[in-house]
Order: structure tokens, then sequence, then C-alpha cells
DNA sequence: CTTGCATGTCACTGTGCGGTGACATATGCT
DNA sequence: AGCATATGTCACCGCACAGTGACATGCAAG
């Protein structure tokens, strides 16, 4: 093929699927070269290593849901509603679109074991997200509530039932497998938020 | 010293001291052997091999806090206080008891990222002191509350906020390694918890 | 004292890893 | 056409890993 470009996509493309397909734990310069039908020695001439391709990968890839994603088109009429149901909207949301998102899913749990130069980044953007979409749902909310730490409980919680989800079944008597499973979880965070907001 | 079961022992603690002070990461027969001063031959002659040593290190370590640590030594009393106080409590002793236990959270960790017989045991053990607990928090609790989607809930919140604050400090604009940051996280909790089970 | 076994030491195999140097060949420019 | 270089192939290194076989030695029972 003799086509540098197109043999570099098909490294980072194999990257991808190999998180998909085996996760992060099978990652590594011979499975990926493999992966891609081309020779290992290729990751270091064209992306100066193993670290390097990570990287490429990292930056091509949108792990994250865009705050259109969880706002919606229509972002103006999610601000005009009242702050628990636009809560529990934009949670909804997101849990919806993380699990649409395999790679985003192995990113975090990746996270939660190692600490590198291309997790580091991923979390800064994340973080930065996090802080931006949190700017918007903050509007008419009363101060004196600590929207910061909701929003992290919140997410956390999300974060890890999602995690642990991908291989047991039974968390506190929920099935973290099933469309009952979240809905229970899901209705319970509504309620969590509806009275919260409500007693402030 | 001509001592096997020393021996054992001494491999075994190299498991522990090596997860605390290196992570599971670092965990490998050959590590094990050089911390306990032994050779890696006596893994396999006295364990059946590494997965028999993680077993026993399994079996014989307390990971999980006990009921007792998160009720205290006057059950009777906190199962007396309303719902919302009980369940701050408890969840405010577990916070403390979690981060306490570094061996826990690396296990924790682990358990996101791998899927093994190991942790398959450690999660059982976990599911059952889950539910445990969580017959002894209902009492009184309005029935048509789901106590199990609220503990489940907030437990993985705790759990993931921990783990994260291993490694980065902010989270949601929240501090995760400082004391302050806890506060917010906790005083969120209570509040959540107040609100909800007034709700009701 | 001698024999048998438990205990421990050592040297080794095979495998997969990240990484590199030397070589082959297609492509595009002059 | 001929040359330089970008592109790709291949064989290889050193290392760490899990696991094993053969040997040495202390101890306890006969």
């Amino acid at each position: 093929m003799r086509d540098a470009d197109a043999t570099k996509q098909r490294l980072i493309e194999a990257v991808d699927a190999l998180i998909v397909e085996q996760g992060i734990g099978a990652l590594g310069v011979n499975a990926v070269a493999q992966q891609a039908g081309v020779d290992k020695v290729l990751i270091y001439r064209y992306f100066g290593g193993w670290s390097g391709l990570l990287q490429a990968y990292a930056e091509g890839e949108a792990f994250w849901p865009s705050t259109q994603d969880l706002l919606g088109e229509c972002p103006k009429e999610i601000l005009a509603l009242p702050p628990a149901e636009r809560w529990q909207l934009v949670l909804s949301r997101y849990v919806r679109e993380l699990s649409k998102r395999p790679r985003t899913l192995e990113i975090l749990a990746w996270e939660v074991t190692a600490r590198n130069e291309i997790t580091a980044r991923l979390e800064a953007v994340r973080e930065k997200r996090a802080l931006e979409l949190l700017s918007h749902l903050g509007d008419g909310c009363d101060p004196d509530v600590d929207l910061g730490a909701l929003a992290a409980i919140l997410s956390a919680a999300v974060h890890y039932l999602l995690l642990r989800g991908r291989e047991i079944r039974g968390y506190s008597g929920i099935d973290l497998q099933s469309e009952a499973g979240w809905q229970r979880l899901e209705q319970t965070m509504a309620r969590l938020l509806t009275a919260y907001f409500q007693s402030n």
C-alpha cells in the first residue's frame, strides 16, 4: 500500500479495536501491530513509540459525551426546567451516553488502576467538561446548595455502577445488567434530586 | 529456618506488603518471593502455584469493615435513630473505615479491571455483607423506599470517590485529597438522605 | 548411625514483552 | 533512466515473567 497516513490510521484503529474487543489490559505494541497487520517498527517510526501512539489515539477519539449530547438539541428548554427535573434529565442522559461508549468505560476503568500521562490528559479534559456542564446546570439553583459535591456524588455513583455492571450482576441487591435494575437506580436518583432541591 | 509454616506466613505477608506498598499491579511470583526473601519454587510447593497463594491471602485477610465497625459498639442505639440520621452515621463510618484500608481500596480497584476467581469470591463476601447490613438499616423505613438502590448509589459513589482520590485531587471541583473536600461530600450526602427520607 | 523425607537452593526453560538495526523495495523527483 | 528517500520487512536483543527439574541439607524416626 505504501501509504503512511493509511498505515497510521490502521494502527490507531487497531488500538481502538483492541480496547473495545479485549480491554485495555490486552493493549501492547505487539498486539496492536498484529491487529493492524503491520510491522511494529512502524509504531516507533510514525509515533515515536508506544506512548506516542496512545497519545495520538487519545487525541483523535471523542470519549466523553459532549455538552450537546447531555443537554440535547434544545438546551434552552432543558435549562428552563426546574432544577430537580433538569438534573434528572441530564443524569439519565449521562447514563445512556456512557453505556453506549465501551471505549470510555474502558478508559474510566483504566484510570482507576493506572496513572500516566495519557490518563492524566483525559482526566483533565473530563474535569473541564464537567465544570462546564456544571455551570449550565447551576442556573436558578439555591446558591446555598453544593452543586459540585452533588455532581461528584451522582457521577461517581454512575461511573462505578456502570463499571461494575460490565462484570457483575448483583450489587447491593440490584441487577446491574438489567433494564429493571437501572430503572430502580434512576428512579432513586430522581427521588433523591427531587427531595434535595425541594428541601432548600 | 526450616519451618514450612513460617515460610508460608512470610509469603502471605509478602503479598500483603507488596499490595500496600506498590499496588496490585506489582504483584507476581518473582516479586513476592523476593519480598519474602524466599525461593519462588516454594510458592508452587506450598500453595500449588500463584493463584493458590492469592487465594490463601484472600481468605486470611479481613478486607471488609465488619458490621460492628459500621454500627459501632451499641448497634441498638444507632438502629433507634430515625432513618436519615442512621444512614448518615453508617455512611460516614463507612468512608472512614474504607479510607483506613489501603488493601481494601486496592482490591476494589482491582475488581474494576480484572475478573478472576479471587475477585469473584471477594465480591461475593462483600455482597453478602452489604445485604446483611442493609437488612439492619431498613428498620422503620417506609417500605415504599428502595433501600437497595439507595445503598447501591451511595456506596458506589463512596467507592469511586475514594479510589479516584488516591490519585487525583480535582473531581467535579471537589478536592478528593483534603478533609474539606470530604466534608463537602459527606454533608451533601447527609442532606440528600435527610431530604429523601423526609419526603416519604 | 543411617535412612527417608521435608525443606530449601540453584540453574534452567520457554514465552511474550518493548525496542532496535540492517536490509529490501516502491515511489516520486530531476 | 537513475537516484534519494519514504515506506515496509525481517531478524534480532535484553528483559521480566511463570513455571520446572535436579540437587543440597537439615531433621526426625528407626
